[in-house]
RNA sequence: GGGCGCUUAGCUCAGCUGGCUAGAGCACCAGCUCGACACGCUGGGGGUCACAGGUUCGAAUCCUGUAGCGCCCACCA
């Protein structure tokens, strides 16, 4: 395929290729000698216009100004000293030099002041220039070159050579550099010096009017930025915007009577081609001038970077000053991949500042990118890239969602394992390398042993194979999340019957309540500024953590008993639904759909609601305001009172997990501790009895509580709890319980002790670090003495 | 060649300014069909934090180097 047009040098990929290094021998005229070029593409030696070697290379210093004569042609060219083109280590030493097809050679052109032969057509066929070669194609050219040198005795030698090939991105054919008329755009500096659109965009970024997050991607934009290439904008495609000008060849006075009185059409003399140059915000017809003198439109079309440029506020209207372009423009956040920080950012930055005067955006957000299973960018070329509706009807929209901010990390790009859906057994059959590049069209499930096409982005159906969709078990995370949230729900909405909205005052909380609320507080906190400062994945783990660990597992768990209760069970849905609606609304960027749809039926079954005053609810999620909660409600205290029952809970649990006592036994639960913490356990009682089935007797927490016998042990940095299994115990595996409690903790005794003994660190380290690790040895001796003892009881019971 | 980033549990990733026994999800093992949820609950196993130096009382975290991987840019007649 041959596209026929320009493209830009970021449209090139290059590949490594293998192919010939041929050596050329240009005689010098009058003697018997000949200087020796070498070349990959020695077809372009017909357009030579000089030979270059460095001015300093005494080997060939002395012919600097004479001539050599081109072979097959006849042509005398000159030899030029040129450093920056030419490495006099590299190959022989000489250069040929072929200014309109090579910008290396163009540039050397330009120095020396080359006549500069074009030798192609648009459509890579050689034209009149070549002489004999005239109509053949390129490679035919090649060929014939080759062959007639050799017959002619120039051709010196032939070596195998590996080199890097310029291939156009669109069409994988090579890129074949040759002279044309193309349409730039100046991206350099006003003549008087001041700022051209490259620096412009530059000082968008350094003066603040635009963050780029993370920030070190600024460094790209304003590299790529200060470079200050002029931008090729022209293209000889059929699709895309055209290029806005119009040839015409007529007086001046013609035009000044045409567009007389119109700011949107300007004109300037092409003085080369002896015609003018219109350019028009709006399309001119042929006969703008009149019959007499017709106006032709530029066949090329825009790159489509400079329409994609143009996006951020020709989408809202712009050049009309519509209303949507004074309210949307500037926006407020663009979100994109890194690899179009230039092609796309840095452009729409251009374009916005040149037609608005201001930055399209005031934040960029960079995201990471997912890759294939095997650390590859996902492309349509290599056919490793997954569809998302696959995903999507597999896992659901909010899954796909939630997954991918929770991948959005700041620095780590994600590896995506793909599997294909066995389309007639459903087996998961994972993504092998062999199968991308599109190399694998068949596979056969390994567990029916029937055929299928992988998944993919196949460019057609194929009617003897099913095409396989795909999965990839990372969506497992958003899909279970979103039925979580879903379950929680429907927990909540089982249990509204009766609800009546009141304010909830904090004074007679209980204390799950001043605890939920005071995380309720911390995490709506994080939660916000994580989605300010771009911390989209730390966001999404918040409010998973919160629903699921803490609002879930425990809240919801503890709540129970009080739904029961008449007397408790108002307050409990006060809460219940306060807490939903705030998670609901921290969920809803999220997971809009999930949040949206619970919305609605929370607004059906408790319309007035909230926390800490009831109000009424939102038509929409979408349009409830973002969550805050005062800041006083955050209670370290609290907290800690809860997590010291939590713990206590864990510690039952572990035992009868331990010795699999069935969960409807009744465990009789003892636990020894300081007064203080006692009182911090006062609401134990009644949650081990909901949550664990375990009775814990009014007098059987506190400093003289003994271990029963019979009992296991757990013991905690700030209580021992016994657990009565009268008939149950297995001595034996309670000593080796207590040796695996008492291995972890002498090894971390160990460990700080180690610490405590440097002298320097109890000199240089902060004196509340020193004192931390002091306390932490004092814990855990004590919790060993207690484990000691317990096993040493246990060892009298075995005797 | 220049730049940026990555390397932590079997897999995919957290771990912000250095300081409790390094975490999560999936996978794995054991036990649970008790009134939201088996897409679940409970308990458990699993890591020389790529490697080598250095700074520091103390390093997954800071610095230097090495190796491997990924991406962007430049470019080899």
């Amino acid at each position: 395929v041959h596209l026929r047009t320009a493209v830009a040098d970021d449209e090139i990929e290059y590949q490594e290729t293998a192919g010939h290094l041929c050596t050329i021998r240009y005689p010098i005229p009058g003697t018997d000698d000949a200087v020796l070029v070498s070349t990959t593409r020695p077809e372009t030696m017909l357009g030579d216009t000089a030979v270059a070697v460095h001015p300093d290379d005494p080997r060939f210093k002395h012919l600097i100004g004479k001539t050599v004569t081109l072979p097959l042609t006849g042509r005398e060219i000159p030899i030029v000293g040129d450093a920056i083109l030419v490495d006099p280590e590299f190959g022989t030493g000489c250069v040929k030099v072929t200014p309109a097809h090579d910008p290396n050679d163009y540039q050397t052109g330009l120095r020396h002041n080359l006549p500069m032969i074009n030798l192609m057509n648009p459509d890579g066929t050689y034209n009149e220039n070549a002489g004999l070669y005239e109509g053949l194609d390129r490679r035919e050219v090649r060929k014939r070159v080759v062959s007639d040198l050799e017959a002619g005795g120039l051709l010196a030698r032939v070596e195998p050579y590996t080199n890097r090939v310029g291939l156009s991105d669109r069409s994988k054919t090579p890129i074949e550099p040759y002279l044309s008329d193309q349409w730039f755009v100046r991206m350099g500096d006003e003549p008087d010096g001041s700022a051209g659109f490259a620096q412009k965009a530059m000082d968008a970024v350094t003066s603040g009017a635009m963050k780029i997050h993370p920030e070190r991607y600024a460094k790209s934009y304003l590299d790529w930025l200060g470079e200050k290439r002029d931008w090729c904008i022209s293209r000889q495609l059929w699709w895309g915007h055209r290029i806005p000008i119009w040839y015409a060849r007529c007086p001046e006075a013609e035009l000044k009577r045409a567009f007389a009185g119109r700011d949107d059409v300007t004109w300037r003399l092409d003085e080369e081609n002896g015609q003018w140059l219109v350019c028009a915000l709006d399309d001119l017809p042929a006969d703008a001038l009149g019959d007499k003198y017709p106006l032709t439109q530029d066949p090329d079309v825009l790159d489509t970077w400079f329409s994609s440029a143009l996006w951020p506020h020709s989408t809202l209207g712009w050049p009309e000053p519509t209303p949507e372009l004074e309210y949307y423009y500037p926006t407020n956040v663009l979100v994109t991949s890194r690899d179009i920080i230039t092609l796309w950012v840095a452009r729409m930055v251009i374009t916005g500042l040149y037609n608005l005067g201001q930055v399209p955006f005031a934040d960029v957000y960079i995201h990471p990118k997912i890759l294939d299973g095997f650390g590859e960018t996902m492309s349509k070329m290599k056919g490793n890239g997954i569809d998302p509706l696959d995903i999507i009807e597999r896992y659901g929209t909010d899954a796909l969602r939630f997954t991918m901010v929770y991948l959005a990390t700041e620095t780590q790009d994600s590896r995506m394992p793909v599997a294909n859906v066995c389309p007639h057994c459903g087996t998961l059959v994972p993504v092998k390398q062999e199968h991308m590049s599109m190399r694998t069209r068949k596979v056969t499930c390994p567990n029916c042993k029937k055929p299928f096409r992988p998944g993919g982005p196949w460019p057609a159906p194929d009617a003897e194979l099913t095409t396989a969709k795909q999965a990839s078990d990372k969506f497992d995370m958003g899909r279970n999340f979103a039925n979580k949230i879903w379950n929680a729900a429907r927990f909540l909405l089982l249990n509204l019957e009766g609800y009546t909205p009141a304010a909830i005052h904090l004074d007679g909380l209980p204390p799950e309540d001043r605890w939920i609320l005071s995380r309720l507080s911390s995490v709506t906190q994080a939660v916000t500024g994580q989605l300010e400062a771009f911390r989209f994945s730390e966001a999404a783990r918040s409010v998973y953590e919160f629903t699921w660990s803490e609002f879930c597992d425990w809240y919801v768990e503890m709540s129970k008993g009080r739904l029961r209760n008449p007397d408790t069970r108002p307050l409990a849905q006060r809460m219940l639904a306060g807490l939903l609606d705030a998670i609901l609304r921290l969920a809803a960027p999220i997971m809009p759909f999930v949040a949206e749809s619970i919305w609605q039926a929370l607004n059906e079954a408790a319309f007035e609601r909230g926390l800490p005053g009831p109000e009424p609810a939102t038509e929409s999620v979408v349009i409830a305001p973002w969550p805050a909660f005062p800041v006083e409600w955050q209670d370290p205290v609290r907290e800690r009172r809860t997590e010291l029952m939590k713990d206590l809970v864990k510690a039952v649990r572990e035992i009868r997990a331990h010795y699999q006592v069935d969960s409807r036994t009744k465990l009789n639960v003892f636990v020894r501790c300081r007064a203080e913490t006692a009182l911090h356990l006062e609401g134990a009682a009644p949650l081990l009895e909901l949550l664990e089935g375990a009775h814990l007797a009014d007098d059987g927490c506190g400093p003289d509580t003994r271990k029963p016998p019979q009992s296991a042990a757990h013991v905690h940095p700030d209580f021992e709890v016994y657990v009565s299994l009268a008939g149950l115990i297995d001595v034996p595996a309670e000593i080796k319980r207590l040796e695996k409690q008492r291995g972890d903790k002498s090894k971390a005794l160990q460990g700080t002790r180690a610490k405590l003994e440097n002298v320097n660190f109890r000199d240089k380290a902060p004196p509340e670090v020193v004192q931390q690790q002091r306390a932490a040895v004092a814990d855990l001796e004590k919790q060993l003495h207690v484990i000691e003892e317990n096993l040493r009881e246990l060892r009298q019971d075995v005797q």
